[in-house]
DNA sequence: AAGGCTTTCTGACGCATCGTCAGATACGCT
DNA sequence: AGCGTATCTGACGATGCGTCAGAAAGCCTT
């Protein structure tokens, strides 16, 4: 929850000292908690306070608004999505690629389901047309996408995707394809699919629409 | 936006007379154009009755809450898809079948874009868990999901699609990819891709996982 | 360990929205 | 025109928002 290499300031632009650095994780903390227990609708600055023993009045001197504060914990989930890049720097190759694609898959899925309360809304008020969280969902983009651009482009090169794919485009389309079907895992089940077959599907068609095998 | 075939009620229950339901469809009217300009978070009772020159006690009689109305938005949107499942019925081939899925996707985004910030509250409350947006999700689910599952087993029957892919899952998935993908489009457009390069680029997704060609 | 300075916290306030209810108003029917 | 019902709304208590001035806590110096 601690952002270590860079300092924190509060609302005003102050520096921190030690004891409003730990309220102000405090603060994120239950800000995070009380997200995914209840969604952003239902999210009130006094229960975020009474969650810590605080007033609404200490929220204020850390984030100018509730927007802030997630945004904050926005930007702490696109720390956790980094390590993901490691999965698509070496090339899938015809042997391992299967298998390499489901590891993406689920080191994505684990990630998704640390930080869902919070990206949802992040992706929300970007669809919405708010700057700062376009901002937030674009440098994260920036962690995978053009590696899985690069897959798609190195596919074409080879003849086993068509030219028309835009790279950029097809990488951004499985990002959003895995995202957006997560939240639909319970359904899947009471249908009867196994819960292994989503992340199979889900690698089999990332693996082919990234490597066109 | 009336929606003919069934006799709306008033929160209490009651059936509404013609002067009623002529309030309901403007609040109606009231509460899409606010959530398209602004957001659900920013959407309050008072400006959509301010809206239509109208008091807040209004809208309670025709909503039990703001839920209520998005939920009968989202009602009518998924009247609007319908019309989209002709796309589907009949296969693919493989002479004009990329046309066709171009047609769908286009399709598809016209739908979406009526709609968008209506179903994207819907799709928010959904997987935030709320039971009822939930329903509303998994019946606009059944409108096209069916038919496209239906594309993917007819592919593996002929050997173009490997069977672990779950036709349900692998459905779901275009239509996550392609709702999520839309928001994206400025963003793509600044990258320097023309505008037809996402149409094309996700119609050719949606035929290759959905026939395997 | 006392004094003084700085950092951090909070009680209290004015303003806005929520959701309810009783009474007012408008409409349709005879 | 007058009556009965359908529809609307003003007013209210409760709750959250965001601000500010002052209180409390921590730290340093001597």
């Amino acid at each position: 929850m601690a952002r270590p290499n860079k300092t924190n300031l509060g609302a005003d632009g102050r520096v921190l000292g030690s004891r409003a650095e730990s309220t102000r994780t405090k603060l994120l903390e239950a800000t995070a908690k009380l997200l995914s227990e209840a969604g952003v609708l239902e999210l009130r600055i006094v229960d975020i306070t009474r969650e810590i023993g605080s007033s609404p009045a200490t929220f204020y001197q850390y984030f100018v608004d509730v927007d802030a504060a997630i945004l904050a914990l926005a930007e702490l989930a696109t720390l956790d999505e980094a390590p993901l890049v490691s999965h698509l720097t070496e090339p899938w190759q015809d042997g391992d690629g299967l298998e390499r694609a489901q590891a993406f898959v689920d080191a994505y899925i684990t990630f998704w389901d640390d930080h869902s309360a919070v990206l949802r809304v992040r992706n929300l008020k970007a669809e919405e047309g708010n700057a700062a969280f376009r901002e937030a969902r674009s440098r994260a983009n920036l962690v995978l996408i053009p590696s899985m651009g690069h897959m798609v482009e190195q596919a074409q090169a080879a003849g086993r995707l068509p030219a028309e794919m835009h790279p950029f485009v097809t990488a951004t389309a499985m990002i959003a394809m895995i995202e957006r079907l997560l939240p639909y895992r319970n359904e899947i089940a009471r249908r009867g699919a196994p819960s292994s077959s989503m992340r199979d599907t889900l690698a089999m068609l990332v693996y082919r629409s990234l490597t066109g095998r």
